[in-house]
DNA sequence: AATTTATTTGGGAAATCTTCCCAAGCCGCC
DNA sequence: GGCGGCTTGGGAAGATTTCCCAAATAAATT
């Protein structure tokens, strides 16, 4: 059997300081090795355009509207390149996104630093590693049977909007509805999600990732 | 001139990977050494009753109803202890209320290494730094002129309850008052802040630390 | 002690918003 | 064509909010 290649990483971390950290224990491992660093979504698509890595290991909350929508272009463009997402966010309904968009794992800053490492082991070996206390929140958020999963669409449509803190007036006139309309789509919803005010909605959408 | 000792310093937090990047950069200074670390504020308090240090470097959230309440004790026990927090929440509330129980500067982990480093010098030369682009925030922030400056108490008991998501009833039941009157505390309240909804209320109380 | 002054508490009445029920128009589907 | 689900809003009752105002109480001032 020969030597095999180390597996190269890309590291994706708006703070240096936590870029350090991963690259310390990272090197430690003499199968990884990192290639390249950068510090926002852009910078990160930047540098695959010259560089290729095994894995990029990626922050989601990065300045210049990153995260999500970096990985998403860099899914686009690379649709074989394993980008592990590590976000300080136990959240299950970020993580749930992340993956659904393409991400080949979603783990926490908060786990130790030998399971980071065998996490972009087991990443390299095909598995999706997950962070095991997401792991029955995620299972629990993909049910079918949640409340919103039967709200019409133009319903939901206004719960976003709702949940986003816009106002009923504020809605009608974006979406061309009487007033009215608008009211009673809000009081069909919010009998169907089973909450009585409009922080309860919102607190709805933000446990289901349905606004940030 | 003699030989000045080393700056000696206290990590604390929960993610193993961020420490590992402070110390990265922190050991590469002549003047500075980590002499301990600790993953909770529990932890820490802990820990300076067995070792003592210049600076106690901590972010503010951390698991077990950590950071604030972990700054409070810690520097009830030891007044002169200086702590700086590297929080990651570019927040001026948040700031502002870990400078106000007596934390010696605010930093956030989006700074660049070296200035990190600087700060912990600032810190000992009895200097009090905080993150540039959280100083203008600070400022406005303590400005005696804020709408809810004028809110008498009774109202600002109110608010705060409205801002976490009570309901009038519960409100009222809760302070013992009528309906009505809660009721007309909100309106007054929404007036003072030149707010309209429940979530701009609460958007409000957010942006200003009222609420977490 | 007497008198302002600020605060807390709620009623009345009008305006507004929410809810519930219902119906017309549409679109797609069998 | 006919059925069923989606979208749209009216009507009417009910609830909430707002605005104005006043009594009771507490705090401050002279």
């Amino acid at each position: 059997m020969t030597h095999p290649l180390k597996t190269s990483v890309i590291l994706v971390d708006d703070h240096a300081v936590v870029r350090a950290g991963y690259k310390r224990y990272i090197e430690l491992d003499e199968q990884l090795s990192v290639v390249g660093e950068a510090s926002t979504g852009e910078e990160a698509y930047a540098l695959l355009e010259h560089l290729s890595a095994d894995v990029v290991v990626m922050d989601l909350s990065m300045p210049g509207q990153g995260g999500f929508e970096s990985l998403r272009r860099i899914l686009n463009r690379y649709p074989q390149q394993k980008v592990l997402i590590f976000s300080m966010h136990e959240n299950a309904s970020i993580a749930n996104q992340a993956l659904r968009l393409g991400a080949v794992g979603y783990l926490t800053k908060s786990m130790a630093p030998d399971q980071i490492i065998a996490a972009i082991h087991d990443a390299m070996r095909g598995e999706k590693p997950v962070a095991p206390e997401l792991k029955s929140a995620l299972e629990e958020l993909n049910a079918p049977e949640l409340p919103h999963h039967d709200l019409l669409p133009r319903e939901f449509e206004v719960l976003v909007m709702l949940a986003s803190g816009e106002s009923i007036d504020s809605i009608s006139t974006r979406l061309h509805l009487s007033p009215k309309t608008a009211s009673n789509y809000q009081a069909n919803i919010r009998k169907k999600l089973g909450v009585s005010s409009a922080l309860e909605l919102q607190r709805y959408a933000k446990d289901h990732g349905l606004v940030s």
